[in-house]
DNA sequence: TCATATACTGTAAAAATATACAGTATAAAT
DNA sequence: ATTTATACTGTATATTTTTACAGTATATGA
Protein backbone atom coordinates (compact mmCIF):
# COMPACT_ATOMS: atom_id res chain seq x y z
CA UNK A 1 0.00 0.00 0.00
CA UNK A 2 1.62 3.05 -1.35
CA UNK A 3 1.92 5.82 1.60
CA UNK A 4 0.00 8.78 2.03
CA UNK A 5 1.06 12.69 2.69
CA UNK A 6 0.14 13.98 6.27
CA UNK A 7 -2.65 16.29 4.29
CA UNK A 8 -4.00 12.70 2.32
CA UNK A 9 -4.30 11.26 5.45
CA UNK A 10 -6.65 13.76 6.93
CA UNK A 11 -8.85 14.43 3.80
CA UNK A 12 -9.22 10.05 4.14
CA UNK A 13 -10.26 10.79 7.83
CA UNK A 14 -12.38 13.27 6.58
CA UNK A 15 -14.29 11.21 4.51
CA UNK A 16 -14.68 8.40 6.90
CA UNK A 17 -15.49 10.52 9.84
CA UNK A 18 -18.72 12.09 7.71
CA UNK A 19 -19.72 8.79 6.22
CA UNK A 20 -19.97 7.50 9.42
CA UNK A 21 -21.78 10.28 10.53
CA UNK A 22 -24.27 10.80 7.68
CA UNK A 23 -24.35 8.14 5.86
CA UNK A 24 -22.88 9.62 2.45
CA UNK A 25 -19.65 11.04 1.82
CA UNK A 26 -18.76 14.58 1.49
CA UNK A 27 -18.78 17.17 -0.98
CA UNK A 28 -15.62 19.26 -1.85
CA UNK A 29 -16.66 22.06 -0.37
CA UNK A 30 -17.69 20.10 2.60
CA UNK A 31 -14.16 18.83 2.89
CA UNK A 32 -12.83 22.35 2.91
CA UNK A 33 -15.30 23.38 5.42
CA UNK A 34 -14.28 20.29 7.57
CA UNK A 35 -10.29 20.87 7.63
CA UNK A 36 -10.16 24.81 6.76
CA UNK A 37 -9.54 24.77 3.10
CA UNK A 38 -10.19 27.62 1.21
CA UNK A 39 -10.86 26.29 -2.30
CA UNK A 40 -12.50 23.56 -3.46
CA UNK A 41 -9.27 22.41 -5.61
CA UNK A 42 -7.72 21.42 -2.39
CA UNK A 43 -9.95 18.81 -1.36
CA UNK A 44 -9.96 17.66 -5.21
CA UNK A 45 -6.22 17.28 -5.75
CA UNK A 46 -6.63 15.17 -2.32
CA UNK A 47 -9.02 13.01 -3.52
CA UNK A 48 -7.13 12.69 -6.99
CA UNK A 49 -4.14 11.23 -5.06
CA UNK A 50 -6.12 9.08 -2.71
CA UNK A 51 -7.56 7.81 -5.89
CA UNK A 52 -4.54 6.98 -7.90
CA UNK A 53 -2.81 5.67 -4.70
CA UNK A 54 -5.92 3.08 -4.51
CA UNK A 55 -7.44 4.02 -1.27
CA UNK A 56 -10.96 5.72 -2.78
CA UNK A 57 -12.96 5.22 -5.91
CA UNK A 58 -14.29 8.22 -7.41
CA UNK A 59 -17.09 8.17 -9.94
CA UNK A 60 -17.11 11.16 -12.16
CA UNK A 61 -19.52 13.27 -12.47
CA UNK A 62 -21.52 11.72 -9.89
CA UNK A 63 -21.76 14.42 -6.67
CA UNK A 64 -20.57 12.55 -3.27
CA UNK A 65 -19.62 9.87 -5.55
CA UNK A 66 -16.55 8.82 -3.14
CA UNK A 67 -15.80 5.26 -1.66
CA UNK A 68 -13.31 4.06 0.47
CA UNK A 69 -11.56 1.05 -0.74
CA UNK A 70 -9.48 0.52 2.13
CA UNK A 71 -9.71 2.49 5.32
CA UNK A 72 -5.98 3.28 7.10
CA UNK A 73 -7.84 1.78 10.24
CA UNK A 74 -9.24 -1.41 8.24
CA UNK A 75 -5.24 -1.57 7.28
CA UNK A 76 -4.38 -2.06 10.76
CA UNK A 77 -6.63 -3.93 12.84
CA UNK A 78 -9.16 -5.85 11.40
CA UNK A 79 -12.06 -5.48 13.56
CA UNK A 80 -13.30 -8.81 15.15
CA UNK A 81 -10.78 -10.54 15.28
CA UNK A 82 -10.11 -11.73 18.88
CA UNK A 83 -6.31 -12.87 19.38
CA UNK A 84 -5.41 -16.47 21.08
CA UNK A 85 -2.58 -16.01 23.33
CA UNK A 86 -0.23 -19.63 23.93
CA UNK A 87 2.22 -20.31 25.82
CA UNK A 88 4.12 -16.65 27.33
CA UNK A 89 7.06 -16.38 27.86
CA UNK A 90 7.74 -14.96 31.56
CA UNK A 91 7.84 -11.06 31.55
CA UNK A 92 6.88 -10.66 28.08
CA UNK A 93 3.36 -8.87 27.74
CA UNK A 94 0.96 -10.82 27.01
CA UNK A 95 -1.20 -9.33 24.43
CA UNK A 96 2.87 -8.47 22.19
CA UNK A 97 2.46 -9.48 18.67
CA UNK A 98 4.54 -12.27 19.38
CA UNK A 99 2.49 -13.93 22.00
CA UNK A 100 -0.28 -14.14 19.15
CA UNK A 101 -0.82 -17.79 17.43
CA UNK A 102 -4.19 -16.78 15.19
CA UNK A 103 -7.48 -14.54 15.61
CA UNK A 104 -10.58 -16.10 15.81
CA UNK A 105 -13.46 -14.11 14.04
CA UNK A 106 -15.68 -13.82 16.54
CA UNK A 107 -18.01 -11.17 18.77
CA UNK A 108 -16.62 -9.60 22.21
CA UNK A 109 -19.67 -9.41 23.63
CA UNK A 110 -20.55 -13.17 23.19
CA UNK A 111 -20.72 -14.42 26.59
CA UNK A 112 -22.16 -12.31 29.32
CA UNK A 113 -19.13 -9.94 30.36
CA UNK A 114 -17.24 -8.53 27.86
CA UNK A 115 -13.43 -10.30 26.90
CA UNK A 116 -10.31 -9.39 25.42
CA UNK A 117 -8.41 -12.22 24.41
CA UNK A 118 -8.22 -16.12 24.37
CA UNK A 119 -5.55 -18.31 26.17
CA UNK A 120 -4.94 -21.57 25.09
CA UNK A 121 -5.40 -24.02 28.16
CA UNK A 122 -1.92 -26.17 28.50
CA UNK A 123 -1.94 -29.08 30.90
CA UNK A 124 -4.55 -31.07 33.03
CA UNK A 125 -4.95 -28.95 35.85
CA UNK A 126 -8.25 -27.90 35.35
CA UNK A 127 -10.05 -30.91 34.12
CA UNK A 128 -12.26 -31.46 36.65
CA UNK A 129 -13.65 -28.31 35.81
CA UNK A 130 -14.34 -29.44 32.27
CA UNK A 131 -11.38 -27.44 31.23
CA UNK A 132 -9.36 -29.41 28.60
CA UNK A 133 -5.63 -29.01 26.85
CA UNK A 134 -6.48 -26.52 24.46
CA UNK A 135 -9.45 -25.10 24.86
CA UNK A 136 -9.94 -21.46 24.88
CA UNK A 137 -10.81 -19.66 27.69
CA UNK A 138 -11.80 -16.46 27.09
CA UNK A 139 -10.27 -13.73 29.16
CA UNK A 140 -11.31 -10.39 30.45
CA UNK A 141 -8.84 -8.24 31.59
CA UNK A 142 -8.98 -7.03 34.80
CA UNK A 143 -7.92 -6.50 38.38
CA UNK A 144 -11.16 -6.55 39.77
CA UNK A 145 -11.47 -10.75 41.08
CA UNK A 146 -13.47 -12.57 43.64
CA UNK A 147 -12.79 -15.77 45.42
CA UNK A 148 -14.20 -18.49 43.31
CA UNK A 149 -13.46 -16.66 40.04
CA UNK A 150 -11.56 -18.19 37.08
CA UNK A 151 -8.11 -16.31 37.21
CA UNK A 152 -4.90 -15.66 35.01
CA UNK A 153 -2.71 -14.93 37.44
CA UNK A 154 1.37 -14.31 36.57
CA UNK A 155 4.03 -15.15 39.10
CA UNK A 156 7.65 -15.16 38.40
CA UNK A 157 8.24 -17.09 35.70
CA UNK A 158 4.86 -18.58 34.90
CA UNK A 159 1.39 -17.57 33.53
CA UNK A 160 -1.39 -20.00 34.87
CA UNK A 161 -4.65 -20.40 34.85
CA UNK A 162 -6.59 -21.22 38.14
CA UNK A 163 -9.33 -20.21 41.09
CA UNK A 164 -8.56 -17.41 43.13
CA UNK A 165 -8.67 -17.07 47.12
CA UNK A 166 -7.46 -14.67 48.66
CA UNK A 167 -7.23 -14.04 52.51
CA UNK A 168 -5.38 -11.73 53.70
CA UNK A 169 -1.96 -11.89 52.65
CA UNK A 170 -2.39 -15.52 51.37
CA UNK A 171 -2.91 -16.00 48.06
CA UNK A 172 -4.33 -19.69 47.04
CA UNK A 173 -4.70 -20.82 43.06
CA UNK A 174 -6.92 -23.47 43.28
CA UNK A 175 -6.84 -25.88 40.16
CA UNK A 176 -9.76 -28.58 39.84
CA UNK A 177 -7.35 -31.70 39.89
CA UNK A 178 -6.49 -33.70 42.80
CA UNK A 179 -3.14 -34.69 41.08
CA UNK A 180 -2.62 -31.32 41.40
CA UNK A 181 -1.72 -29.22 44.26
CA UNK A 182 -2.67 -25.30 45.56
CA UNK A 183 -0.18 -22.84 44.97
CA UNK A 184 -0.28 -20.97 48.30
CA UNK A 185 1.65 -17.81 47.83
CA UNK A 186 2.08 -15.31 50.94
CA UNK A 187 1.97 -11.61 48.71
CA UNK A 188 4.69 -10.40 51.32
CA UNK A 189 7.38 -12.52 50.13
CA UNK A 190 6.49 -13.12 46.49
CA UNK A 191 4.80 -11.48 43.86
CA UNK A 192 1.40 -12.37 41.80
CA UNK A 193 -0.42 -10.02 39.02
CA UNK A 194 -3.86 -10.75 38.01
CA UNK A 195 -4.29 -10.12 34.23
CA UNK A 196 -7.61 -10.98 34.00
CA UNK A 197 -10.25 -13.47 34.76
CA UNK A 198 -12.38 -16.29 32.23
CA UNK A 199 -15.67 -15.33 31.46
CA UNK A 200 -16.45 -17.69 28.45
CA UNK A 201 -14.41 -21.15 26.75
CA UNK A 202 -14.67 -22.37 23.33
CA UNK A 203 -13.97 -25.50 22.06
CA UNK A 204 -13.47 -26.81 18.76
CA UNK A 205 -14.60 -30.34 18.03
CA UNK B 1 -42.99 0.24 13.01
CA UNK B 2 -44.84 1.56 10.74
CA UNK B 3 -45.88 -0.57 8.05
CA UNK B 4 -44.70 0.17 4.65
CA UNK B 5 -46.44 0.09 0.82
CA UNK B 6 -45.28 -2.39 -1.25
CA UNK B 7 -43.54 0.61 -3.34
CA UNK B 8 -41.89 1.99 -0.74
CA UNK B 9 -40.63 -1.57 0.24
CA UNK B 10 -39.13 -0.98 -2.91
CA UNK B 11 -37.88 1.97 -2.73
CA UNK B 12 -36.18 1.65 0.15
CA UNK B 13 -34.53 -2.18 -0.94
CA UNK B 14 -33.47 0.08 -3.72
CA UNK B 15 -31.63 2.46 -1.56
CA UNK B 16 -30.24 -0.02 0.41
CA UNK B 17 -28.89 -2.29 -2.45
CA UNK B 18 -27.24 0.95 -4.14
CA UNK B 19 -25.68 1.97 -1.00
CA UNK B 20 -24.17 -1.34 -0.27
CA UNK B 21 -22.76 -1.32 -4.01
CA UNK B 22 -21.36 1.90 -4.54
CA UNK B 23 -21.19 3.53 -0.87
CA UNK B 24 -23.15 6.39 -1.37
CA UNK B 25 -26.59 6.42 -1.77
CA UNK B 26 -28.81 7.20 -5.61
CA UNK B 27 -29.97 10.11 -6.60
CA UNK B 28 -33.75 10.49 -7.36
CA UNK B 29 -33.32 10.08 -10.73
CA UNK B 30 -31.16 6.74 -10.07
CA UNK B 31 -33.83 5.24 -8.12
CA UNK B 32 -36.08 5.66 -11.30
CA UNK B 33 -34.09 4.31 -13.35
CA UNK B 34 -33.74 1.26 -11.37
CA UNK B 35 -37.31 0.81 -10.80
CA UNK B 36 -38.30 1.79 -14.02
CA UNK B 37 -40.18 5.33 -13.11
CA UNK B 38 -40.27 7.79 -15.39
CA UNK B 39 -40.39 10.75 -13.14
CA UNK B 40 -37.99 12.04 -10.40
CA UNK B 41 -41.12 12.75 -8.59
CA UNK B 42 -41.97 9.14 -8.14
CA UNK B 43 -39.02 8.89 -6.15
CA UNK B 44 -38.98 11.55 -4.06
CA UNK B 45 -42.10 11.22 -3.13
CA UNK B 46 -41.74 7.52 -1.93
CA UNK B 47 -38.56 8.66 -0.29
CA UNK B 48 -40.68 11.80 1.58
CA UNK B 49 -42.91 8.71 2.73
CA UNK B 50 -40.00 6.69 4.15
CA UNK B 51 -38.93 9.25 6.25
CA UNK B 52 -42.08 10.50 7.70
CA UNK B 53 -42.71 7.18 8.60
CA UNK B 54 -39.02 6.95 10.47
CA UNK B 55 -36.67 4.74 7.78
CA UNK B 56 -34.86 7.20 6.31
CA UNK B 57 -33.16 10.49 6.72
CA UNK B 58 -33.17 13.00 4.24
CA UNK B 59 -31.13 15.66 4.19
CA UNK B 60 -32.54 18.63 2.04
CA UNK B 61 -30.73 20.50 -0.04
CA UNK B 62 -27.64 17.70 -0.37
CA UNK B 63 -27.62 15.99 -3.62
CA UNK B 64 -28.02 12.01 -2.25
CA UNK B 65 -28.48 13.06 1.00
CA UNK B 66 -30.42 9.64 1.96
CA UNK B 67 -29.32 8.04 5.36
CA UNK B 68 -31.10 4.70 6.62
CA UNK B 69 -32.04 5.00 9.98
CA UNK B 70 -33.78 1.06 9.56
CA UNK B 71 -33.19 -1.55 7.51
CA UNK B 72 -36.28 -4.12 7.35
CA UNK B 73 -33.93 -6.71 7.29
CA UNK B 74 -32.45 -5.16 10.88
CA UNK B 75 -35.94 -5.11 11.96
CA UNK B 76 -36.24 -8.71 11.24
CA UNK B 77 -33.23 -10.77 11.66
CA UNK B 78 -30.21 -8.93 13.78
CA UNK B 79 -27.55 -10.77 11.44
CA UNK B 80 -24.96 -12.10 13.65
CA UNK B 81 -27.11 -13.47 16.47
CA UNK B 82 -26.85 -17.78 16.60
CA UNK B 83 -29.98 -19.06 17.98
CA UNK B 84 -29.38 -21.31 20.96
CA UNK B 85 -31.91 -24.35 21.49
CA UNK B 86 -32.80 -25.98 24.79
CA UNK B 87 -34.91 -28.39 25.32
CA UNK B 88 -36.57 -29.68 22.14
CA UNK B 89 -39.74 -31.83 21.99
CA UNK B 90 -40.21 -34.67 20.32
CA UNK B 91 -41.58 -33.74 16.45
CA UNK B 92 -41.03 -30.01 16.40
CA UNK B 93 -38.52 -28.76 13.93
CA UNK B 94 -35.46 -27.86 15.88
CA UNK B 95 -35.24 -24.49 14.64
CA UNK B 96 -38.80 -23.49 15.23
CA UNK B 97 -39.47 -20.38 16.82
CA UNK B 98 -40.71 -21.68 19.85
CA UNK B 99 -37.72 -23.68 20.86
CA UNK B 100 -35.24 -20.87 20.62
CA UNK B 101 -33.96 -19.58 23.97
CA UNK B 102 -32.24 -16.53 22.89
CA UNK B 103 -29.38 -15.60 20.63
CA UNK B 104 -25.89 -14.88 21.31
CA UNK B 105 -24.33 -12.88 18.71
CA UNK B 106 -21.02 -14.51 17.20
CA UNK B 107 -19.53 -15.51 14.38
CA UNK B 108 -20.28 -18.68 12.54
CA UNK B 109 -17.27 -19.33 11.47
CA UNK B 110 -15.41 -19.06 14.49
CA UNK B 111 -14.59 -22.42 14.69
CA UNK B 112 -13.07 -25.09 11.56
CA UNK B 113 -16.31 -25.35 10.90
CA UNK B 114 -19.71 -23.34 9.90
CA UNK B 115 -22.38 -23.81 12.51
CA UNK B 116 -26.06 -23.11 12.47
CA UNK B 117 -27.03 -23.14 15.92
CA UNK B 118 -26.24 -23.63 19.68
CA UNK B 119 -27.77 -26.76 21.60
CA UNK B 120 -27.54 -26.02 25.73
CA UNK B 121 -26.45 -29.35 27.30
CA UNK B 122 -29.09 -31.19 29.40
CA UNK B 123 -27.62 -33.85 32.30
CA UNK B 124 -24.37 -35.13 32.09
CA UNK B 125 -24.13 -37.96 30.06
CA UNK B 126 -21.24 -36.35 28.38
CA UNK B 127 -19.39 -35.21 31.05
CA UNK B 128 -15.84 -37.13 30.89
CA UNK B 129 -15.26 -35.59 27.53
CA UNK B 130 -15.79 -32.34 29.28
CA UNK B 131 -19.07 -31.31 28.22
CA UNK B 132 -21.03 -30.07 31.48
CA UNK B 133 -24.49 -28.90 32.35
CA UNK B 134 -26.19 -26.12 30.58
CA UNK B 135 -23.09 -25.90 27.96
CA UNK B 136 -23.61 -24.78 24.30
CA UNK B 137 -22.80 -27.30 22.13
CA UNK B 138 -21.97 -25.52 18.28
CA UNK B 139 -24.15 -27.59 15.52
CA UNK B 140 -23.55 -28.25 12.07
CA UNK B 141 -26.72 -29.18 10.59
CA UNK B 142 -25.91 -31.95 8.23
CA UNK B 143 -26.49 -35.52 7.67
CA UNK B 144 -23.12 -36.35 6.60
CA UNK B 145 -21.13 -37.78 10.17
CA UNK B 146 -18.52 -40.30 10.84
CA UNK B 147 -17.97 -42.67 13.92
CA UNK B 148 -16.88 -41.29 16.13
CA UNK B 149 -17.98 -37.40 15.60
CA UNK B 150 -20.31 -35.90 18.29
CA UNK B 151 -23.76 -35.76 16.97
CA UNK B 152 -27.08 -34.67 17.81
CA UNK B 153 -29.63 -37.67 17.27
CA UNK B 154 -33.65 -37.15 17.22
CA UNK B 155 -35.00 -40.61 18.51
CA UNK B 156 -38.52 -41.02 18.76
CA UNK B 157 -39.09 -39.46 21.67
CA UNK B 158 -36.24 -37.65 22.53
CA UNK B 159 -32.96 -35.64 21.21
CA UNK B 160 -29.77 -37.27 22.47
CA UNK B 161 -26.25 -35.66 22.37
CA UNK B 162 -24.12 -39.15 21.77
CA UNK B 163 -20.96 -40.13 20.01
CA UNK B 164 -21.54 -41.37 16.82
CA UNK B 165 -21.03 -45.20 15.94
CA UNK B 166 -22.50 -47.13 13.31
CA UNK B 167 -22.03 -50.49 11.91
CA UNK B 168 -24.70 -51.89 9.40
CA UNK B 169 -28.19 -51.95 10.81
CA UNK B 170 -26.83 -51.06 14.61
CA UNK B 171 -26.32 -47.89 15.38
CA UNK B 172 -24.89 -47.45 18.76
CA UNK B 173 -25.06 -43.84 20.70
CA UNK B 174 -21.88 -44.09 23.06
CA UNK B 175 -22.36 -41.36 26.58
CA UNK B 176 -19.36 -40.13 28.04
CA UNK B 177 -19.95 -41.03 31.60
CA UNK B 178 -19.45 -44.71 32.92
CA UNK B 179 -23.19 -44.35 34.70
CA UNK B 180 -24.81 -43.99 31.54
CA UNK B 181 -25.16 -46.83 28.87
CA UNK B 182 -24.95 -47.13 25.20
CA UNK B 183 -28.24 -46.49 23.15
CA UNK B 184 -28.55 -49.19 20.99
CA UNK B 185 -30.56 -49.20 17.68
CA UNK B 186 -31.45 -51.59 15.10
CA UNK B 187 -32.20 -49.02 12.37
CA UNK B 188 -34.42 -51.93 10.78
CA UNK B 189 -36.76 -51.76 13.90
CA UNK B 190 -36.59 -48.24 15.03
CA UNK B 191 -35.94 -44.87 13.05
CA UNK B 192 -33.29 -41.76 14.05
CA UNK B 193 -32.84 -38.88 12.52
CA UNK B 194 -29.38 -37.22 12.36
CA UNK B 195 -29.56 -33.86 13.02
CA UNK B 196 -26.00 -32.30 13.22
CA UNK B 197 -22.54 -32.62 14.35
CA UNK B 198 -20.70 -30.31 16.91
CA UNK B 199 -17.82 -28.64 15.67
CA UNK B 200 -17.11 -26.65 18.44
CA UNK B 201 -18.84 -25.54 22.29
CA UNK B 202 -18.87 -22.43 24.32
CA UNK B 203 -19.32 -22.20 28.06
CA UNK B 204 -20.32 -19.14 29.93
CA UNK B 205 -18.24 -18.38 33.39
C1' DT C 1 20.11 27.39 -8.59
C1' DC C 2 16.69 24.83 -10.72
C1' DA C 3 13.42 21.33 -10.91
C1' DT C 4 9.90 18.88 -8.48
C1' DA C 5 6.45 17.57 -5.22
C1' DT C 6 3.22 19.20 -1.94
C1' DA C 7 -0.23 22.26 -0.77
C1' DC C 8 -2.90 25.39 -1.51
C1' DT C 9 -6.28 30.22 -3.35
C1' DG C 10 -9.64 32.02 -6.49
C1' DT C 11 -12.81 31.85 -10.29
C1' DA C 12 -15.98 30.09 -13.39
C1' DA C 13 -18.83 27.19 -16.13
C1' DA C 14 -21.07 22.90 -17.17
C1' DA C 15 -23.46 19.25 -15.31
C1' DA C 16 -25.95 16.95 -11.76
C1' DT C 17 -29.53 17.17 -8.45
C1' DA C 18 -33.37 18.37 -5.40
C1' DT C 19 -37.63 19.84 -5.41
C1' DA C 20 -41.86 22.49 -6.35
C1' DC C 21 -46.03 22.55 -9.16
C1' DA C 22 -49.63 20.85 -12.20
C1' DG C 23 -51.72 17.01 -13.66
C1' DT C 24 -53.59 11.76 -14.47
C1' DA C 25 -55.09 7.08 -13.06
C1' DT C 26 -56.80 3.49 -10.03
C1' DA C 27 -58.52 0.94 -6.21
C1' DA C 28 -60.48 0.91 -1.68
C1' DA C 29 -63.19 3.07 1.79
C1' DT C 30 -67.22 5.87 3.20
C1' DA D 1 -71.29 8.66 -5.61
C1' DT D 2 -67.55 10.88 -3.50
C1' DT D 3 -63.63 11.05 -0.89
C1' DT D 4 -59.09 9.35 0.18
C1' DA D 5 -54.73 7.03 -0.33
C1' DT D 6 -51.51 5.21 -3.44
C1' DA D 7 -48.88 5.76 -7.39
C1' DC D 8 -47.41 7.83 -10.71
C1' DT D 9 -46.03 11.41 -15.53
C1' DG D 10 -44.06 15.64 -17.16
C1' DT D 11 -41.92 20.05 -16.74
C1' DA D 12 -39.23 23.59 -14.87
C1' DT D 13 -35.98 25.91 -11.99
C1' DA D 14 -33.01 27.11 -8.29
C1' DT D 15 -29.28 25.15 -6.12
C1' DT D 16 -25.58 22.06 -5.44
C1' DT D 17 -21.67 20.03 -7.07
C1' DT D 18 -17.97 18.63 -10.00
C1' DT D 19 -14.25 19.92 -12.32
C1' DA D 20 -11.21 22.53 -15.34
C1' DC D 21 -7.98 26.43 -15.55
C1' DA D 22 -4.80 29.99 -13.87
C1' DG D 23 -2.05 31.21 -10.28
C1' DT D 24 0.93 31.44 -5.57
C1' DA D 25 3.95 29.62 -1.88
C1' DT D 26 7.16 26.53 0.35
C1' DA D 27 10.21 22.89 1.24
C1' DT D 28 13.38 19.25 -0.65
C1' DG D 29 16.66 17.10 -3.41
C1' DA D 30 19.85 17.39 -7.33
Amino acid sequence: MKELTKQQTKVLACVEVYLNQTGFPPTRAEICKELGFKSPNAAEMHLRALEKKGYINIKSGSSRGISIIKSQQEYEQSGLQIPVIGLVAAGSPTLAEENIEKRIPCDPEMFADQFDYFLKVKGLSMIDAGIHEDDLVAIKKTTDVKNGDLVVVRLEDEVTLKYFKKKDHLLELIPANENFSTIEIDLREQEAFIEGKSVGLIRTH
